[in-house]
DNA sequence: CCTTGACTTCAAGCTAACTTGAACTTGTAG
DNA sequence: CTACAAGTTCAAGTTAGCTTGAAGTCAAGG
């Protein structure tokens, strides 16, 4: 068992971090009789999982229900992390696939002034990966025109 | 010369939006006597730069220092806005290659329980694309105990 | 002239993901 | 026993990128 200061020297996560996460239910710990939480050592792991999540563009919610999808009673083994994994490589891929069309279109959309609201769509709407908060975008990909 | 509310229908960038863009220096327009703001046709290009470029992972400030490079009292053409384009093209690559890295790294790293500091580096350290806030991440490529 | 809608400024609010500070308790070393 | 580091809670602050609301002005149609 680690003590919270341990276990935010071996993630690199500061404490106040890890706190955070578990009020949002990322993270759970054991409470010593003191008030002073421990942590098991696959706690560790699952700090893993939330950090490289982050790095690809989840927000802490979307991690919170990757993670509740792990066995709740049962210490996660090596498949049971690639199977969450593997939703990751997806939105990788869709997220490349995004960042492709952008650089492509660098040249055709910005430098040749085809600013038509209808020709330019170089992202895929439902990317969310990049979380850029409300309001429409029609550039990348927002179906200005069609539907409602 | 265009509205504010013509470029925001325009362009699919909100009005306010647009009046803060012009606050942060990333926009200009010249006023009517009745204090109405005015636009040039070429902001629509500016916009379209801008979007892209957030798209990207750029922050306002990045993107306000990018376009002041562009010809104060002339249009930019073709060529100004690839000048421009031209750095992001590297950013692109780069943010590509560390998600390659992530992808690759998600079976290694979180699969098979690597957690050591030392070897699971997956991205870069430099790259701020991502931008996801302050504190140390190790496993990301913070180098943990090298240096200070 | 009156209404309506588009515009103005300014201040305050919002979300995410934390951090910081205050006030207090616990565990350990000397 | 006394320090002092490390832990606790809770409320409030921070940054980015806007949005929303209040209060008021301006322009066009009937």
């Amino acid at each position: 068992m680690l003590a919270i200061g341990e276990v935010s020297r071996r993630s690199g996560v500061a404490s106040s971090a890890l706190r955070f996460y578990e009020e949002r239910g990322l993270i759970t710990s054991e409470r010593a009789g003191s008030g002073h939480r421990h942590y098991p050592r696959s706690v560790l792991r699952r700090i893993a999982f939330i950090v490289f999540a982050q790095r690809i563009g989840l927000t802490l919610e979307e991690i919170g229900a990757e993670l509740a999808k792990l066995p709740p009673h049962r210490a996660p083994n090596r498949r049971d992390w690639s199977r969450l994994s593997a939703t990751w490589t997806l939105r990788i891929d869709q997220r490349i696939a995004e960042l492709e069309r952008l650089k492509a279109g660098l040249g055709d959309c910005i430098g040749c002034g085809c600013l038509s609201l209808k020709r330019c769509k170089l992202a895929n709407p439902g990317d969310r990966a990049a979380g850029l908060g409300p309001g429409p975008r029609y550039w990348i990909g927002d179906q200005p025109l069609a539907g409602a």
